[in-house]
DNA sequence: GGCCGGTGCTTCGAATTCGAAGCACCGTCG
DNA sequence: CGACGGTGCTTCGAATTCGAAGCACCGGCC
């Protein structure tokens, strides 16, 4: 039942292999920045930054794994980590007793305030550069909702289950 | 030595936070589409396109590593489980010793042409069901020189050497 | 109370990823 | 010729990633 043309115009080609270099490249420049700076991974750094939004730097882990793209069972692991590295505390949820609430600690805090402003710098150096502040609105206004058209799209195996259940 | 203000204004976090959560929501989509209908990880398929772009299938090592943004010994494995798979070979370089050449099989250009529609049928899907043909025209304007500039700018550790800095 | 589908998190095993170190070759210079 | 810095690829070990399976709990229902 495909189309009978499987092709996208120029356009389209370009902008999307630009996205793909554009956050793959992003991605490693500011990995390598995060963790020479506090020696922290992309996606714990992106938890951190979560949690310190929060008014009371608390969030459940699913919340947090919603937030970010990622794997249940990865945010277990990088949870643990930074837990074991006292950036965190983790406890079961006052009103849900199977839900873990995740709290950043002052370490936690202090090591998001020790990163971020290399973080910024080379965000700002590599992505906004060659930006000039209407082509960053743009931009914003462009991705904002592709972001939520992909969020409210359902996974495509979102069918809720297979009843096929022995 | 940072700035005074080592924040971002909205619409650039706006940008920068859509940019990261798009290109991390596209890539899970289409790494699970490829995963079911040809087998193939996102790398892999990246590797597979740019061989199939070239006149002759084929590409160096190293060219093909900085097509795709991975690293050098990723590609090693990746290239080992592609030509395992028989999609690739590899041979020497005819003209510098230490160079592989790896070229795309008839089954390689197969299995691409396998995922292909699909993949096509994602990225439109996801990516550009929101955008008028004007929007995606404006994006492709906005993110190709960024993608230029970022390719251009050293990676801030390509400093051969540490120098004296002031 | 006790069952049942659904949700939240963790454990488990397997696959992938990266950087550093190692090996082989290139081109140049003495 | 033989040394030398530079480049191209692979090997190695350690860390991270994911999905599937497992366990515990919630809420509605009989």
């Amino acid at each position: 039942m495909a189309d009978a043309t499987p092709s996208l115009d120029p356009a389209q080609l370009g902008a999307y292999f630009a996205l793909i270099e554009v956050s793959s490249l992003l991605r490693h420049a500011i990995e390598q920045q995060l963790r020479e700076a506090g020696d922290l991974s992309y996606v714990q750094f992106q938890l951190l930054a979560r949690l310190g939004d929060e008014e009371d730097g608390s969030l459940r882990m699913t919340d947090l794994a919603d937030g970010v793209v990622y794997s249940r069972s990865g945010l277990t692991y990088q949870a643990g980590l930074l837990e074991k590295a006292g950036l965190v505390t983790r406890a079961p949820s006052p009103d849900d007793d199977r839900g873990i609430t995740v709290t950043i600690t002052d370490a936690g805090r202090a090591r998001l305030a020790q990163v971020f402003p290399g973080h910024i710098e080379v965000v700002r150096g590599m992505l906004f550069a060659p930006l000039s502040p209407a082509d960053v609105q743009q931009l914003a206004g462009l991705l904002e909702p592709v972001r939520d058209h992909m969020r409210s799209t359902p996974p495509r195996s979102a069918a809720p289950r297979r009843r096929g259940k022995s």
